[in-house]
DNA sequence: CATGAATGAGTCTTCATTCAT
DNA sequence: CATGAATGAAGACTCATTCAT
């Protein structure tokens, strides 16, 4: 009956609170979310708040930090399936695709390289990011390994650039179209990242 | 007697203050930018401010575009020459780094999908991007036209790609490994977007 | 059963939180004692303090008046002993001294004259303070009738001065030395209330 | 025309502040004085304190400072004058006093031991004290070479003393009688103070 | 009785904007 | 036109107090 007797299903108030906050936080800037709405939102106490978060600053970079922790499992396990490079990276683009749509536009916090005046928070970004792209990284050199790729090629460019792909794919279906990106768009995206534009000549 | 009849040697009051706003914009977030420190850079009074820019927000507007409409002046100079598609986008690449080397780090203001809760400012930008990006489509309708840019691809995509790439080269090269790239870094990267990662099957 | 069941060996909770509070209230100000650290040093929840306080500032009133009182007790000993009135004095500015040293630099509490915001706290005090006064009258109208002490001084004023003269050999002597006075200087002081700085002309 | 024209007549804003502030200061507690009270009081914005003052502790310091200075000044002046010790000693107190009526019963301030949580605004009043102790002991080591004190005394011990009957006297007549001294009550003090108490035994 | 999680009224402080000079 | 002193609306944060357990 205690709200404590089903964690699983009731979350704690702070993870009340973090969920709301995310939610803020990932749709407006820092500076125009107040902490009140944030209150509002999550259905607290405008002081309940700072039992939880020592101030904004803190609020804001750990919700940012417990969607992102969400965002990188989903990223792991897209890694482990063995598969060739080309179907893992494939799927990692649909799995990212689909957290983004039930969650939020926002991946372009991680892959923004925007540098933010909070500084430490940025610094945990640059950590994440890297972790992106070594697992990345890792993928295309199985894949060179495995005749798949091309040896010849800037392995740390590549890798940024799928990541900027992603960042495409999302900016440019999700946000400014709306729509959902079938099979078919991803295809797509695939093919570009792995045929390149130009043509056999 | 007006201060136009000096054109060449000194700027205009107006342009002093934009000049000043952008360098300060363009490096810090628009909330941390206080019109105070905007005035003391132009070296005007606060109120002066208001006498050019109705608001904080028209300022933040007037001088992005300001320092844009340098930037796609330059960018249009780079369409002009005839040249081969890759050729040209190369040259894109080329020129864009360097003005951002020039300028700021913050193409990311032009690149970056996030909407801004500044609403009219976010559709500004869209409309800015979409002429880049009708410029780079337009370069890879010539290419394909020509044979150099095979015609089954996703236009629109294509020319995202290249333009998130733009990104990620500026992002990963000047601003986190701070380093100036080089016609090799260059060359690699065109290489990537050319003929992808696949390997020649 | 009760907690009173072992007087002795434990307080009761209301002494603990009592005896809790005014410790911090001798050392810090009103508005800087937090309910919640009172609550951490009495080893109590912070509710329970207002199981036996209705609030804060009955709080602050309890406990002062809980550590005033023992102050007078201390006092109205003083007055007991048979002596003649130098002697008593004498006596009284020594247990007093050595009840501060043990206790707290704060009898100032009760010497200042500053009216507190706490009006009703302020009148207590007053009351207190007549209680000293008159005490410290009766003592020298004793010396007078015995001869020791002139008959033609203003009896009020001179105990105003002796309770004074507590005050600042207090001050200067515990609080801005951090020494132990010790007989001499006591003697110094009640010489000076005795015979005046006057030389005999 | 302009409030510059008639500097003094009309204190400046930063004064009118000050003076403001210390009116309040002097009445209720630092924590009971809220900013905008003070605003209020002054015939300024809320805004406008800020612009003089960083923040409330650096206006409570300032204030207090101003008017303590004045205090001061009006004290040095006392001990100009050539005259015995007595009458200097005499003379002290009564213009002493005459300022406190006229600006504040609040020189417990100075008078008063209490080591204040505001450290560093306790050593400024530390050091004055000093200040006035000083002053007071080369009157009392004049008075002593010229025979009219008794040489065999604890000067500082008295020198304290002479600062606590001023507390004595503005505690005990100002503030709790409301009633304005006149020569005979000084008289009295001065008297208590030159003679002491004992009778002539 | 005892507790401490939750709360929101109340503060200080900032800063875009105005307007008298 | 130019200025900067003045302003107050708005927001982060604190903490005494309550109340469900």
């Amino acid at each position: 009956m205690s709200p404590k007797t089903n964690p699983g299903e009731k979350s704690s108030k702070k993870e009340q609170i973090l969920q709301a906050a995310v939610e803020m936080f990932l749709e407006r800037e820092f500076y125009v979310v107040k902490m009140e709405e944030i209150a509002e939102h999550a259905n607290v106490g405008k002081g309940t708040l700072y039992e939880y978060f020592s101030n904004k600053e803190d609020l804001f970079k750990e919700s940012i930090s417990y969607w992102m922790e969400k965002y990188l499992q989903n990223f792991n396990e897209s890694l482990k399936a063995a598969r060739n490079a080309r179907e893992t990276l494939y799927h990692i683009m649909k799995v990212n695709l689909e957290f983004l749509q039930e969650n939020s536009p926002w991946i372009g916090l991680l892959y923004n390289e925007r540098p933010s005046n909070m500084y430490e928070m940025s610094n945990w970004f640059i950590e994440r990011r890297q972790h992106l792209l070594q697992g990345i990284s890792g993928i295309i050199q199985s894949g060179i390994q495995e005749g798949d790729i091309r040896p010849d090629l800037d392995i740390e460019m590549a890798s940024r650039m799928f990541l900027a792909l992603n960042y495409v794919v999302m900016g440019g279906m999700i946000i400014l179209d709306g729509k959902k990106p079938g099979e078919e768009e991803l295809e797509s995206v695939m093919e570009l990242f792995w045929k390149g534009v130009g043509s056999y000549e």
